[in-house]
DNA sequence: GCAAATTTGTTCGTATGTATT
DNA sequence: CAATACATACGAACAAATTTG
């Protein structure tokens, strides 16, 4: 009697579910049955379906049972693309989703003024409390709600000429390009920084992801250099742990031919 | 009522944490108190309770109480390092760990010769059930585990001349570089994949994990490319995602210097 | 080192609410 | 509307871990 009942229980439910006894996408026994079948009261069951449920294993829907989650096809997304001025991110990742014959949207751009942050100020190295302008925009693949998007420029990047970024539309061919015609800045670098948290309720509402904050979320800070070393901007990209994966590639690399491992 | 009891308490208790009112490393009231406090059982009570902990803003201390969580100063890992035959992958991130007055250590590694999964013949370009050398190794920073790494080779490096990927030792001054000298396989380039999931038992088990399951592993794989286009090793690293973040640099990057964002 | 007090962990029973078919 | 299945909530008892006296 080392471990508790639900523990127990828990693992055979899991035993039952790898082994492919309960396939992806089946239900499982109703709490009732569970009960029965394993002697044990119904806040018991629960338990042991709860732990299941954390673990991401299954899911339970009110009024219908109890289901093994089915894997899904994940979202791929390569992190060292193109550097250059002449080329936009987003164009480069829309290409990268046609090619998975998967269909992208994107929202409005959403363009706010605000004061920079302890955390922004800090990595583009500004005053806290400098002017920035916040660029928001939120992208689905096939009308699923895929990531989110913020992109903080200084606001001296306006004085230097770059009054586009206060549009609140997409700025063609890439907002990269335009910094570089309206005030000469040139990405020659960037650093991107990878983490995963628990999801605020902006994003568990946007992804629609459950409220126990069971599904965490990506985290992705890109800092862009310019030719100067300066950093002139930061963005951040928020990506749902359970329907996104990441390419890195380094040195001479084929081409990615099929869904490689 | 839209909201049930429990999530209004998790979210007051939330709220009480955020505002610094409850600061990290502080004690909640205890259940007894709760119970009082929000007029509600100790059953409901728990359930707030267990909301906070999945959201991984609380900890449960059996005996103790329930304490806010606090932030773990990450370890910061490198993803773009150096190609080249004459650097050692292990050699990198330890210089970069050092750099940080943090003291890394590894385990002994484990050699075994193993039939190719279905995965790794798929990535490796085998036929399922081709002869692997598997090498397995455990890492740890200032006595904490950190990463958990397996690397898969082709049986056929050995017959090449590699011999000593079975001595069950590290390969000084690293298996990248030996493989140059011992069969001429350089490494172009490599491929990273980057998802995250929820551990294993064993995994669970070296990285002292909650049993519930509720911290995620970073797991990455990476394919090493020779000059022939050869795709001679699969290393597959797995992170505990509460306390490791990872970083990609592209272009020309200024050198990091202090824990920028 | 032991015993008591405190606090969380497990398990049961029961009742009622809500979502779906 | 009825039946089914999960969701919420209360009460109670005992177990296990930890701290304190």
């Amino acid at each position: 009697m080392a471990e508790p009942m639900y523990r127990q229980i828990a693992e055979i439910l899991r035993g039952r579910i790898e082994s492919g006894e309960i396939p992806p996408g089946a239900q499982l026994p109703t709490e009732i049955e569970l009960m029965d079948q394993y002697n044990a009261s119904r806040n018991t069951v629960r338990d042991a379906i709860k732990l299941l449920t954390t673990r991401g294993l299954v899911e339970a829907r009110a009024g219908q049972g109890t289901f093994v989650v089915e894997k899904i096809n994940p979202f791929v997304t390569t992190l060292t693309g193109e550097l250059g001025a002449n080329v936009n991110e987003s164009q480069v990742y829309v290409a990268e989703i046609l090619k998975g014959g998967r269909t992208p949207t994107v929202s409005e751009v959403r363009v706010e003024i605000q004061q920079a942050s302890e955390v922004v100020a800090d990595v583009l190295r500004l005053e806290p409390g400098a002017q920035l302008v916040s660029r928001h925009q939120q992208r689905f693949i096939d009308g699923i709600p895929w990531s989110m998007q913020t992109t903080f420029y200084p606001m001296s990047l306006i004085e230097r000429g770059a009054t586009k970024l206060l549009q609140a539309t997409n700025i063609h061919p890439g907002t990269v390009a335009y910094l570089g015609e309206a005030c000469g800045i040139k990405q020659v670098g960037y650093r991107d920084s990878i983490a995963v948290r628990t999801p605020d309720e902006n994003e568990m509402r946007f992804f629609k992801l459950p409220a126990d904050g069971r599904v965490p979320v990506f985290e992705i800070f890109r800092v862009g250099y310019s030719q100067d070393g300066e950093r002139f901007r930061l963005t951040t990209t928020v990506y749902p742990a359970d329907r996104n994966r990441f390419l890195i590639k380094v040195g001479e690399v084929p081409p990615r031919d099929v869904a490689a491992e």
